[in-house]
RNA sequence: UGGGCUAUCGCCAAGCGGUAAGGCACAGGACUUUGACUCCUGCAUUCGUUGGUUCAAAUCCAACUAGCCCAG
């Protein structure tokens, strides 16, 4: 008896590979594509560079078709609204810096999707993710690794995930490099072999997330002040949301070096600038953590670990410090650029996912 | 109104007689399944104006104009 997998497929060259694998080895393999949003309808707007598209579905389809595997299109939209988009907008509205890739990972993928794939009877999750799972042999858990390919390692946005969903979860790329890849889906002959790297935020294609963010809601957002520390007045800025804590460019402010957001104040609607060295912490801290190499540690306890405070960032060295709340404080051993509240902080032991959590 | 100082790209700013550094800002690109960061490229035939000295001036001289400071 196979063992049966729910492929989670994008339409793009990972996933598409993700299934061939999986087939390869013998799995009884359903491809799935999440519809999440309207697509934009405009003709123009096929970049190209989003995975849900019309035309993704069709390269989905038309590789799980070359597989001989069943098809399906699930539509996810109103999950996806709920508990991507709004939180996405919420965090904006609060100042925050939001990671919906994060929150679609865990709200969609390895929760609805896991949910659907459970009732027909499928009994684990494929995406293709750049990370591993693996089961440690002498705790029994599983645990949550670095993608081979340091390049495209993907493990951060997944630090969400569960025991349970760890152990329901394949991801057959985590050994692979992008290159090996991409010579996979040549070699399989795959519509999508030479598709370009997905990239911005797939609900809003066009990259312009401020004019998204205004047009769900409907509101506008005003412009206020940008200050120094000091609360000298530098300039006007073009409306809060429109900044991110640690933004250099579109600042549109002259002098003698580059400023930076160092802090946003949603109650006055003001942006704080500073130059880099005003920028650097040592000190911060993330909540709603998730224990995945370890139980969730009792207060007070510290650990060493290597902390990523973003995506693509190499990490820094940490002491961390469990707090009453279950919160952690990260104290890193080097100063390092201050990290934008509503990203994540993510732990790590070598390739090994310890826990993360949303920085606040 | 006397005296002094300064006028170089949108902003800051090198240059001190030999044929316009750099930073910021801005634009474009690379990177990137978030926002950012980062990286690369571009960006004054011209130095407040007008004359003069010189083979040669943004650099010296003069006048004019503007701004700043101190006197009143």
């Amino acid at each position: 008896m196979s063992k049966k997998a729910l492929i989670a497929m994008s339409g793009g060259v990972d996933s598409s590979v993700a299934a061939a694998l999986m087939s390869e080895q013998g799995y009884e393999c359903m491809g799935v594509t999440m519809r999440l949003h309207e697509e934009m309808a405009n003709a123009d707007m096929q970049n190209g560079k989003t995975c849900c598209s019309l035309d993704d579905v069709e390269d989905a389809r038309s590789v799980a078709f070359q597989l001989g595997m069943p098809f399906q299109v699930f539509n996810f939209k109103e999950d996806f609204e709920e508990k991507v988009i709004r939180r996405f907008v919420c965090a904006y509205e609060n100042g925050t810096t939001p990671n919906p890739c994060i929150d679609c990972n865990r709200f969609l993928k390895f929760e609805r999707l896991y949910e659907r794939a459970k009732v027909l009877g499928y009994d684990t999750i494929v995406t293709g993710h750049y990370a591993r799972v693996e089961q440690d042999p002498e705790t029994g858990r599983w645990l949550l690794k670095k993608g081979v390919d340091e390049k495209k390692d993907q493990s951060y946005v997944l630090y969400s995930l569960t025991q349970d969903q760890l152990a329901h979860t394949v991801l057959p790329l985590g050994g692979f490099t992008k290159p090996e890849i991409r010579e996979k889906a040549e070699a399989l002959g795959f519509v999508n072999a030479e598709k370009a790297e997905s990239q911005d935020i797939c609900f809003v294609p066009d990259g312009d997330y401020t004019a998204f963010i205004e047009k769900y809601t409907g509101k506008t957002y005003p412009e206020g002040e940008f200050v120094d520390k000091n609360g000298k007045v530098l300039g006007t800025h073009k409306g809060i949301i429109h900044y991110t804590v640690g933004q250099r460019r579109g600042l549109g402010i002259a002098s003698t070096e580059p400023y930076y957001v160092c802090e946003k104040d949603i109650a006055t609607n003001r942006v704080v600038l500073g130059y880099q060295n005003e920028l650097m912490t040592q000190d911060f801290e993330a909540r709603e953590m998730n224990w995945i190499a370890v139980e969730k540690p009792v207060a007070g306890t510290v650990l060493r670990a290597m902390v990523r405070s973003r995506y693509h960032q190499k990490e820094t060295e940490a002491d961390v410090t469990v707090l009453p709340d279950g919160s952690i404080h990260i104290h890193t051993l080097t100063p390092v650029r201050q990290p934008a509240k509503g990203q994540a902080a993510v732990l790590y032991d070598g390739d090994v996912v310890i826990a993360g959590g949303e920085i606040f």
